[in-house]
DNA sequence: GCGGACTGCTTACCT
DNA sequence: ACAGGTAAGCAGTCCGCG
């Protein structure tokens, strides 16, 4: 096969041929195409015995098999995907107790892994966005008339057109189009790349060629709010971000807007040509000023670049799938195929047990410092050289028996530490004689002289991010040089943190039970060994873990230090001597992170606090988990006293004087005039309606108003989520509610005291003041009393 | 018909 | 279309209760 000597754009394949697209030296877009490519997957050498000659011989003669060769570890066989036979064929090998390797990889794969390509980093990037004909109201993909589009470039040069003809609008949007390498759109895997395709099927488009290929399918695309989802999604309520719609966006990133217009697209249209055009351009000029306000492609092509993918499959399962597959081929090393349907639910059977969570001691603590493992998973897949390779598989199951019989039905966290620890010692004593392997805390064995795929490429990956760290520091920030050791290093976390997940993930080739609660069980006992050895050292009690936290009430500033290098220190001793760790690893560092001045301790998952320092720096503010405040179905009003009566909790507020004040505010609920907004109950759909097994107000009423057409139902896709309903409750025991725009007035007080309001108030009130008993203020309120 | 005890479903969160 | 653990509230069911 020729080297290709470009950098790769993008490649895809028919099935039989690969097509591998590249810019010449002029810039102009290229095909290489590689006609009927030879196609194989593996199997092991060993599995060869297991195959009947003649069976074999009737796949050759139907030209299903074409050739094989082998080395002294792997069998390739080189087959026609398009033969009819070939999924069968796959099928008598699974029948046959065959493991196939890699027979999952596309065409495209398998080309792009067995020829050194390098990636091209200079993408051609344009913004798009379409406006269709909304005159019948409700969008329905494909059925209406597209009436304009609009381009716009990274150099800022835009396109714009609303002919007539929507077939030959359709054919400028793919001529402009195609003189990019990627289009970005807005919420465009859902609405606009679809829309696009539809009408073009209406006339035929979508096949019109160009080099010899689909104009169509040279275009790769990205749906930049899928993205900004998945990075700012989990911190909206920091940003002050109520959604996701583009006008939303811009508001908090850009501090800009849609151009605002009364009337509809097919009313501008036709009576306002300019101001559609002025819309439609604004839109796309809002994605390029995110893009740059925020890098999100460049990072995302670094990351492609990094890890060998294509900008159209941007998804962390397979950028590390890619990854970990370049890694393993250049050691010669072939994978297993993904799991089909059938193996895929076998591993979902096996439920893998995940972070330790503590029962906290709650209460209301002052000087409470919270540490934290750092990359403590990461950590423990290079400590312990967990992967597949390393895994010793003979005495796996049995010994996953033994950690069974142990458990003997109590739950991991019910199991008394020494005693775990007495087990594991007995066992390793059985199972490693020789001190040959690691052990985990789910009494698993790894060999310690070959360095698993997975270890290595985790230790890489943290090597890696040590190091884009130290550039960052190395350069001014507002540098190209800044800019890009952070976009690396933010990649490369991304990349470590993921690693854990694949493992286990059923749908994944890397899926492993062994492998994945190796890692999580022994995060658990690694966390109860910290509070072990802190117990021991210091005498101190932890007060609440979770997963990779710790927290600990120190007053002294200057014992904080103290108690970190020393469980550090002890921490490594310890996994040194109870799994036969590296001595001279030192892999294990539990942070201090933080501290809160007060902390009400509420629940497993649930606390307040005034936080005083966070990573070094002071800070003065309320900062809260999981509680009724942070919550996005919690009623606005409930919100406000929430905080007020934390205020008033860390401000060392009287007693009595906070008695006097729940009362006063449970005599405004019953007795003031409130505001809608101030008791409207929010909450999301989060599937089609009929697939609800159970339907609670909001469900009901979005049924109601799903018949009436005013809502869409909730699609089963990723990222799309369905409507938010607001809704009153008119009254609790005839599950009587009402949307918020119905709102008479009625609503049920009693209830909203009880369980909107008080309730939240006093699982805070009872941990802080338990010796109060604040059920009595739960009772209804007497208007009228008698003294 | 209504409530308590219970189970399962649903939402939204934490790491 | 990378994971599991958890609280809270509601729906639905069974059952008792002259």
């Amino acid at each position: 096969m020729n080297k290709l000597k470009h950098k790769v754009v993008y490649a895809w394949d028919n099935k039989q041929d690969v097509f591998v697209m590249y810019r010449d030296d002029a810039g102009k877009k290229k095909i290489h195409c590689i006609e009927n490519f030879l196609w194989y997957f593996l199997i092991k050498i060993e599995d060869l015995s297991k195959l009947q000659n003649d069976i074999i011989k009737s796949y050759k003669q139907n030209g299903l098999i074409l050739k094989s060769s082998r080395d002294d570890t792997y069998v390739k066989i080189y087959c026609d995907r398009m033969n009819a036979g070939f999924y069968d064929f796959l099928e008598y090998l699974k029948k046959q107790k065959v493991e196939l390797l890699e027979a999952d990889l596309s065409l495209t794969k398998r080309w792009l892994l067995d020829n050194d390509v390098v990636f091209e980093e200079d993408l051609k990037i344009a913004f798009f966005d379409i406006e269709t004909d909304d005159t019948i109201g409700n969008i329905e993909i494909g059925r209406d008339k597209i009436l304009s589009w609009a381009i716009v470039d990274t150099t800022g040069k835009t396109y714009y057109d609303s002919k007539e003809d929507e077939k030959e609008l359709l054919k400028s949007f793919l001529n402009v189009a195609d003189k990019y390498d990627v289009i970005v759109g807005w919420n465009s895997a859902q609405f606009d790349l679809p829309y696009v395709k539809a009408r073009m099927d209406v006339y035929g488009l979508r096949w019109i060629k160009k080099d010899g290929v689909e104009i169509w399918n040279r275009i790769q695309h990205v749906d930049l709010m899928s993205r900004l989802i998945k990075l700012f999604s989990p911190i909206m309520s920091i940003l002050g971000l109520q959604g996701f719609s583009l006008n939303e966006v811009a508001r908090v990133f850009l501090k800009s807007s849609k151009i605002e217009h009364k009337e509809k697209i097919h009313e501008m249209y036709e009576n306002n040509p300019e101001l559609l055009k002025e819309y439609n351009i604004q839109d796309v000029k809002l994605l390029k000023e995110l893009n740059e306000k925020m890098s999100t492609l460049f990072l995302m092509i670094k990351e492609c670049i990094w890890t060998g993918s294509f900008m159209n499959k941007f998804y962390v399962g397979e950028l590390l799938d890619n990854y970990i597959l370049r890694e393993a081929d250049k050691r010669g090393l072939h994978l297993r195929s993904r799991p089909d349907k059938i193996g895929e639910e076998e591993n979902r059977k096996n439920f893998i047990t995940g972070g330790y969570v503590q029962t906290p001691l709650s209460g209301y603590y002052s000087d409470v410092r919270v540490f934290d493992f750092k990359s403590l998973y990461p950590t423990i897949i290079i400590g312990w050289n967990i992967g597949e390779e390393s895994h010793v598989k003979e005495i796996a199951k049995e010994a996953e028996s033994e950690f069974y019989k142990f458990l003997n039905e109590r739950k991991i966290e019910e199991i008394d530490f020494e005693e775990w620890t007495l087990f594991l010692r007995v066992q390793r004593r059985k199972f490693d004689p020789d001190n040959k392997y690691y052990q985990s805390a789910y009494n698993q064995f790894f060999i310690k002289d070959v360095i698993s795929v997975v270890s290595g490429l985790t230790a890489n990956l943290l090597k890696q991010r040590k190091e884009f760290k130290a550039l960052m520091h190395k350069h001014k920030e507002g540098t190209t040089e800044f800019a890009n050791a952070r976009a690396m290093q933010e990649v490369v976390k991304e990349l470590t943190n993921s690693v854990y997940g694949i493992t286990a993930d059923a749908t994944s080739r890397y899926y492993n039970r062994y492998i994945a609660k190796s890692i999580t069980i022994t995060g658990q006992y690694l966390n109860r060994l910290s509070s072990d050895l802190i117990k021991k050292e210091f005498d101190l009690t932890t007060l609440y873990a979770d997963t990779d936290s710790v927290f600990l009430q120190i007053s002294e500033d200057e014992k904080v230090e103290v108690v970190h290098s020393t469980i550090n220190r002890r921490l490594n001793e310890e996994v040194i001597e109870r799994f036969g760790l590296n001595p001279s690893e030192d892999l294990i560092d539990l942070e201090y992170e933080k501290k809160y001045g007060r902390l009400i301790l509420a629940d497993k998952k649930r606390y307040i606090g005034h936080l005083v320092e966070s990573d070094g720096k002071p800070m003065d503010t309320i900062h809260s988990r999981g509680t009724e405040n942070i919550k996005k179905d919690t009623i606005e009003y409930t919100r406000r006293k929430f905080i007020e009566l934390v205020s008033l909790i860390l401000a060392d507020t009287d007693v009595e004087v906070i008695k006097k004040w729940v009362k006063d505010v449970q005599t405004e609920v019953y007795n003031e005039k409130m505001d809608v907004k101030d008791i409207t109950i929010i909450k999301r759909l989060s599937k089609p309606i009929a697939e609800y097994k159970s339907k609670s107000g909001h469900v009901r009423l979005a049924e109601i108003m799903l018949n009436n057409k005013e809502i869409m139902d909730t699609v089963k896709k990723k990222h799309s989520w369905g409507e938010r309903i607001h809704y009153i409750v008119v009254d609790s025991k005839s599950k009587n509610v009402v949307l918020d725009r119905d709102f008479t007035g009625v609503w049920d007080k009693a209830y909203y005291w009880k369980v909107q309001i008080f309730a939240p108030m006093k699982r805070l009130l009872s941990v802080v003041y338990p010796e109060v008993k604040w059920d009595y203020y739960e009772v209804e309120y007497m208007q009228n009393t008698l003294f």
